[in-house]
DNA sequence: CCAGAGGTGGACCGAAGGGTCCAAAAAGGT
DNA sequence: ACCTTTTTGGACCCTTCGGTCCACCTCTGG
């Protein structure tokens, strides 16, 4: 793909997406015009579809896989390592803060509202963050419980929904309670039984 | 509101509501044009303006209203009473069932995530949706548990979360396990405890 | 130094879609 | 029957925005 573009090409590339990406974080997808990216980007329109040649379909479906990779990046190291019930509070706390600090800002909210529909790489990609995130938390419950196989698939996708449940009205409400709430409610399970709540 | 209007009218403007509702679910919000509301309820351009006069941002909002009306309907009449662990577990398949039967189409999210932004409207009609919901799962949580005010507030608002989330992740990946494990995980804590599991 | 590639600028186009207007047709009241 | 109010039809305007086109830079390598 990065054939027959110079580094100085690459780069004109690179700063659309996150400058795309900035966009679209700060006023959703749909509100994002090409005019916006080129401002943003002191760019001309004829750069945008010389990158891009899909135009605009092309360029969200960039900014959403780059976002994608951010979602991920975000959480680490913890993600990485959750084999103990310190680090699955230290994940949690990164996925509180760093959702918080993003507040009604949602990388790939609008854009999966926008691509969603009848674009199948859109949904992928989706998809994709969806099952490497899932790993990695399957990964982390497996290695603080005793459960057999399809428990902790469950209990990994349990944790998943939580945040996206939590963020999701993060973004509706501007209210963090219930990420907090969701999160520590489903990692709870996972902890020693020290001081065990019901 | 309904000041100087016949029946008629009051007919046609409850009309465009539901027309608007059901293309708003098809294609979502963004896809929905003032043109296809027109199409589909047979009216013209000037009753549209006549009945909605903010346009297009005023005829969303009032599918917004109805859609968060449906929403807590559809979990009726369990979520009334949910005084027993039976009836927890009636409204989660109840819950379940409605969101696999919808699948793809979801009511609130297109809506919110296009008039979300700058329309403090439209986020009050999703605050008090969630505010009700809770309020609706801190009498059911209260009724089966011991707990103290603030944990019951916590474990209504992690159960609410779960199911936003799983709803999310249903939207993004057609698949209605994390749902279900969601759901599942986040009630589960008020099983009485019988054969309880860890 | 001179091709020829890649990179850039910006004028231009056409469709889509939200919103306005006016006038005609029903409904309602007296 | 008659006047008023509501309801309806649809032509029209105008902005926005994605997309096209072509001419002009600016590198790189031989």
């Amino acid at each position: 793909m990065n054939k027959g573009m110079t580094a100085k090409g690459r780069a004109t590339r690179h700063r659309i997406i996150v400058a795309a990406a900035m966009l679209t974080r700060e006023k959703g997808a749909a509100e994002t015009t090409l005019d916006d990216v080129r401002a943003a980007t002191a760019t001309s329109k004829s750069q945008l579809f010389h990158y891009f040649p899909e135009g605009r379909a092309d360029i969200l479906a960039a900014v959403a896989e780059y976002e994608a990779g951010q979602v991920l990046e975000a959480q680490q190291p913890y993600l990485g390592d959750l084999s103990t019930w310190e680090s699955w509070q230290g994940w949690r706390q990164a996925v509180l803060d760093h959702y918080t600090e993003l507040g009604q800002k949602c990388p790939l909210g609008s854009l999966t509202a926008e691509l969603g529909k009848s674009s199948p790489q859109a949904r992928s990609i989706v998809t994709s963050l969806y099952d490497e995130w899932e790993a990695a938390l399957v990964r982390g419950v497996k290695a603080v419980t005793s459960d057999e196989e399809e428990a902790v698939r469950r209990r990994a996708r349990s944790i998943l929904a939580a945040v996206q449940g939590g963020v999701v009205m993060l973004q509706g409400t501007g209210r963090t309670d219930y990420l907090d709430a969701a999160l520590t409610a489903a990692i709870s399970p996972l902890q020693p039984v020290t001081a065990g709540t019901a």
